[in-house]
DNA sequence: GTCTATAAGGAGATAGAC
DNA sequence: GTCTATCTCCTTATAGAC
């Protein structure tokens, strides 16, 4: 009757699957970077994450549960992998231009995990019940563009011409389309000439701040 | 011993197996647009198309030899509407403006296509056998932009600062890009922001023509 | 609490009846 | 030539032994 009482035992099987469902979510994420989504059965993942089967749904009530786990998971990641990619050097076409490089070359270091990235979005977008994660997961890249909007204008002591949502929406539009040109063909000139016209285009929407030119 | 004799009969059947090649690749477009990529089982393919099981593969070797078939076949059509869809009025801003929008009316008016689209991309690319499908995908893509900036330029009297190939793949990088934002938020007020942004700066990227301003 | 063993169903592909 | 019936394999999910 009294089986809530061991608050200690609770405590540790609580964590115990917690953590549990964080190594499954990890082993998720290498089986579909190495193979795509459709491949991440919930045996390929109990095996990459070298556990028996019936774990899986001891931490997990369905396949799709661990999905949007998945998709929140590695929008944190990507979201301050994007921040910390940030480094104001130079003049602000410069600066985009290197923001827009890195960003690429961390895309061309690792191909297959932004493929994941997009094939879960794609899957979310089919599936009712994760369609309003693909929003969160874009309304963090919006956010996270726009926290490197912000930066890039104070320190640089300009201001943009837009409102900083709509930026963000313009960066964000030229990251996918970057990705989605290089993943096809891996053609990092060509990429790299669209990244210059991106730059150039992007710094025509700044202009300097009034007083501030630091 | 002489089977091969009956010409106008091996043509009825060469025929027939072409019609129904085309009849499941039809069905196949309807189910993945209906349901994704992982739904076209060939089940789901040949109940679509009203056909029995053993049909399918008598006229396919395999599912990817359908998919490679389908990836062909949207190709085709998506460059065509792609041309047919340029018209020019006004000044080049404005034609660039009413292009892109003209364009993510089209996924507008049917995102489950578009979005067939994408995950036939993402396929190709994790399929070894279909990678090729998809950089010819790309390249059909990128020839029909640089058909429709040609023929803006000729109509306009302007020529391009970049090259036309460089060109092309701007433009689809933002048609890319805006199509992927468009999907998950449907923001179409959001979209027409962007669509405004690229049509200022991929006017930056016109001169007039030496001698000819029509 | 953990895992083995199995249920129940769907997949691609094919043999063989008509 | 066409299709029914079936083979083999792999999926999610769970029951029940330890």
């Amino acid at each position: 009757m009294s089986q809530s009482c061991d608050r200690e035992g609770l405590a540790r099987v609580r964590m115990a699957a917690l953590e549990r469902r964080e190594l499954l979510v990890q082993a998720a994420l290498r089986v579909i970077a190495r193979e795509g989504v459709a491949a991440a059965t919930t045996r390929a993942v109990v095996a990459e994450a070298g556990m028996p089967l019936a774990s899986f749904h001891y931490v997990f009530h369905s396949r799709d549960e661990l999905i949007a786990d998945l998709i929140r998971y590695v929008v944190d990641d990507e979201a301050s992998a994007a921040r910390a990619a940030l480094s104001i050097e130079g003049d602000l076409p410069t600066t985009i231009r290197n923001g827009l490089k890195a960003f690429i070359d961390i895309v061309a270091a690792d191909p297959l995990r932004e493929q994941a990235m997009l094939e879960l979005t794609q899957y979310a977008l089919r599936t009712p019940e994760l369609s309003e994660s693909a929003r969160i997961q874009y309304e963090s890249y919006y956010r996270a563009a726009a926290g490197i909007l912000e930066a890039a204008a104070g320190q640089l002591g300009i201001e943009w011409k837009r409102p900083i949502p709509e930026m963000a929406r313009i960066l964000i539009t030229f990251t996918d389309g970057l990705t989605l040109g290089w993943l096809v063909d891996r053609d990092m000139a060509a990429t790299e000439s669209v990244i210059d016209f991106a730059a150039d285009a992007l710094s025509a929407l700044a202009f300097p701040k009034e007083g501030g030119d630091r």
